[in-house]
DNA sequence: ATGTACAAGATTTTT
DNA sequence: TCTTGTACAT
């Protein structure tokens, strides 16, 4: 099979495509632009030079970019191969793949379609000599990248309490969404106590020393390549006549310089976004994007799409209510003529648990309506949210499936197996390795390790180059010189195996006489069973890959869940999983102030962070065809403690005359004035929606403190007498309410 | 080298 | 509540 990324040959435009007598899809011709809309039309027929389609929710823009790609592909102005269509998630690439098919009538081959990182990789990976890398490079996760960043500051004696490894992965993710090396970042930015730039620098050797990229690699390396080597760049420019962005509103800087680069030589950009759903701007998304467009791009031409076939009148109109909020916006005017009479309802309850009783009684009413599972979600704020709710739809039996938790290929035993052929396939990934090397049990301690760690170290070279060394000196131990010798040999004969044996022979064998997969079937634990299953099940998935290295960028790139066809299902997932979704039905828990917004936003961003919660609640109510469920619990359990909470502020910003309230007998008559700092009050009755306030010395939630010791802070929660309080300083502390006063 | 017990800490959001 | 890290015994 020929890459169909290779550069050379171009994969031809199949000529039934234009071939007028091929009716393989004629339904689909005749009628794919006649069903457009006056400016979707606009927007797909502008076929030279830069578009900036300014499309809100719901109004067709996916609808817009694929029947765009068709329709270039079906006027015989580019090839497959000359097109590149760049999305954010593999979900929204394959969708995009389907469509044009559909409409086509006809599977299209050889183009470039695909997620930022992605296509980055491919990018990468074949020019990996020019950026320091070997073509068969690792690419590392994020806990392999906050692994490698331990040990650095391990290394480095810098206090894991003061500054986690967590912190410095942050920090410098934000810098790569920058596409900032160590090199380019300026001295002002270092953070941490001035050491970050520095452990950056480190890290980005130690990626190269163990040839591996992490994600921001994929992006900044290329970025990179292009503005050092004009003849690569230029390549690439010849190449794609056509350029499509989904999402634009949620690229970040790198992927914007990654895309101008790109466009320069034929201008033929199409960017589809939303500004009022950027909601990645804490991943370096900018908004700015969309805004600097038309400066990048003289005489693009811009098209507004505001007509929205997805949601009910009245959900959208409390939508539209509630982003009305929001200051600097481009302001659009969505409109539908849906006529439905379905208002958004909006429910306060007592507790966490009663709210997942109440959100899953309704799902089960609704099925027994004949209503499918899925065609409803449950979109949360946090993660942590969901389980309340699985909790409850195990007990009712109602099926579901958590879009975006622990994945296949995040479970601990495939990630130990996929180590393995890490290992095999690239001998330097010292990750993969240290996750295996004593994995089953082979007498490797800490001892051990340390030795061969301080030598690699000091010679910085990769943990197997060190070992090796070490083997036939006497710095180790007689046993474990043994055990690593014969570690070393298997590896050595496996990676002789893998030049012969499909990946999925060679797993099978690599299982067995390591004894990983013995190790697993004799241990008690009541989840060992399931571990060997998932363990078959990875060999039989295996047969798909030809080779070990489209497997391994397979699983770390493109792999996502892949929910069973057929199999009716609710839908449990975090709100910024759902973008570019819909339903007919969405349940929107949660919404108290502290989770959503959540308290961590507001805290590090203030304003800004509030008016992107904001989006992201915009971007839960309108993923709504039909009905939207509110709702908002007065207490609610944090690790494992009860804290109370109130309404989320976004529910006062609620236009009246499209929501339905209702609440839970006992928990209205609160009779508080809800006059905090900063928020705004509309025509709403606070004291149907307001629970029991609780207030302490006339202290509440969400107000700003002040105490002799820790200096300024924000109430988090009341809990007596003692006030949980996040010190802008000091941090989070419980103190009594008599030591702090208002500000 | 490995196993156990207890304490401390964690949760925004993700390709 | 659940997971991770540390100290100490085996």
């Amino acid at each position: 099979m020929s890459d169909p990324f290779e550069l050379t040959d171009r994969p031809a435009i199949d000529p039934s495509l234009n071939d007028p007598s091929y009716d393989g899809a004629s339904a689909h011709r005749a009628a794919y632009l006649e069903t457009l809309n006056e400016s979707q039309r606009e927007a797909v027929e502008t076929m030279d030079g830069p578009v900036l389609v300014l499309a809100g929710a719901g109004t067709g823009k996916t609808r817009v970019l694929t029947t765009r790609l068709g329709h270039i592909l079906r006027q015989g102005r580019a090839a497959p191969g000359d097109l590149l269509a760049v999305t954010f998630t593999n979900k929204s690439a394959r969708e995009m793949q389907r469509r044009v098919a559909a409409m086509l009538g006809t599977p299209v081959e050889g183009w470039w379609v695909g997620t930022f990182h992605a296509l980055g990789a491919r990018i990468v990976r074949r020019h990996a000599e020019a950026v320091g890398l070997k073509s068969n490079f690792t690419i590392l996760d994020s806990d392999d990248q906050v692994r490698l960043l331990k040990q650095i500051l391990n290394a480095r004696d810098i206090d894991p309490k003061r500054f986690p490894a967590r912190a410095f992965s942050t920090v410098i993710q934000r810098w790569k969404d920058r596409a900032l090396t160590p090199e380019k970042v300026p001295q002002t930015d270092d953070a941490l106590d001035g050491s970050a730039i520095g452990v950056y620098k480190e890290y980005q050797e130690h990626l190269k020393r163990i040839n591996a990229a992490d994600f921001g690699d994929l992006l900044m390396l290329c970025v990179t390549l292009f503005q050092a080597q004009p003849e690569i760049l230029k390549s690439y420019q010849r190449r794609f006549r056509y350029i499509l962005v989904d999402e634009y509103q949620d690229t970040n800087v790198a992927q914007y310089l990654w895309l101008r680069l790109l466009a320069q030589r034929h201008r033929n950009i199409c960017c589809v976004g939303d500004d009022d759903q950027s909601i990645y701007s804490w991943r370096g998304a900018e908004v700015a994007n969309i805004l600097r467009f038309e400066q990048d791009f003289p005489g693009a031409k811009i098209v507004r799409l505001e007509r929205n076939y997805r949601s009910g009148a009245h959900i959208l109109g409390a939508a539209s209510g509630l982003i009305a909020n929001n200051e600097g916006r481009l302001g659009k005017t969505l409109w539908t003529d849906r006529t439905d009479a379905e208002k958004v309802r909006v429910r306060g309850v007592w507790d966490s648990q009663e709210e997942a009783r109440w959100v899953c009684d309704e799902i089960e009413m609704r099925q027994t309506r004949a209503e499918s599972l899925n065609s409803m979600a449950i979109l949360v704020r946090t993660s942590a949210q969901t389980r309340e709710f699985e909790e409850r739809l195990i007990t009712l039996g109602i099926a579901y499936q958590v879009i975006g938790g622990l994945r296949f290929y995040e479970r601990q035993e495939i990630r130990d197996a996929v180590a393995y052929l890490r290992v095999i396939a690239q001998p330097r990934d010292d990750l993969a390795f240290q996750r295996i090397v004593n994995l089953p049990k082979r007498g490797l301690g800490q001892a051990t390790m340390q030795t061969v760690h301080q030598d690699a170290r000091a010679r910085a070279v990769p943990l197997t180059t060190s070992i090796m060394e070490l083997l036939s000196t006497d710095e180790l131990k007689p046993r474990p010189r043994k055990t690593l010798n014969d570690l070393m040999t298997d590896f050595a004969r496996w990676r002789r195996e893998s030049q012969t044996r499909p990946p999925a022979e060679l797993l099978d064998l690599v299982l067995a006489e390591s004894g990983y997969l013995d190790m697993w079937k004799s241990d008690k634990a009541i989840t060992a069973p399931g571990r060997v299953e998932n363990l078959k099940e990875l060999v039989l998935g295996l047969n798909e890959f030809e080779t070990l290295t489209s497997f391994l960028e397979h699983v770390s790139l493109v792999m996502d869940n892949e929910d069973m066809k057929n199999v009716d299902k609710l839908s449990l997932m975090t709100l910024h999983g759902a973008k570019g979704l819909e339903f007919d039905t969405v349940f929107l828990p949660g919404w108290e102030d502290g989770l959503f917004p959540h308290q961590r936003a507001l805290d590090e961003t203030g304003v800004q962070g509030l008016e992107e919660e904001r989006r992201l609640a915009y971007v839960g109510l309108t993923r709504a065809r039909h009905s939207a469920y509110i709702t908002f619990a007065a207490s609610r359990q944090i690790f494992g403690k009860w804290q109370s909470s109130l309404p989320s502020r976004f529910i006062d910003e609620l236009p009246l005359e499209h929501i339905e309230r209702s609440r839970e007998l006992g928990i209205a008559q609160g009779g508080a004035d809800g006059n905090w700092k900063g928020r705004q009050h509309r025509t709403l009755d606070d004291t149907v929606f307001a629970p029991a306030r609780n207030t302490v010395n006339g202290l509440e939630v969400g107000q700003r403190i002040f105490h002799q010791k820790f200096g300024y802070g924000q109430i988090r929660a009341l809990d007596g007498e003692k006030l949980d309080i996040n010190f802008e300083k000091a941090g989070a502390k419980k103190v009594m309410a008599s030591f702090v006063e208002p500000t």
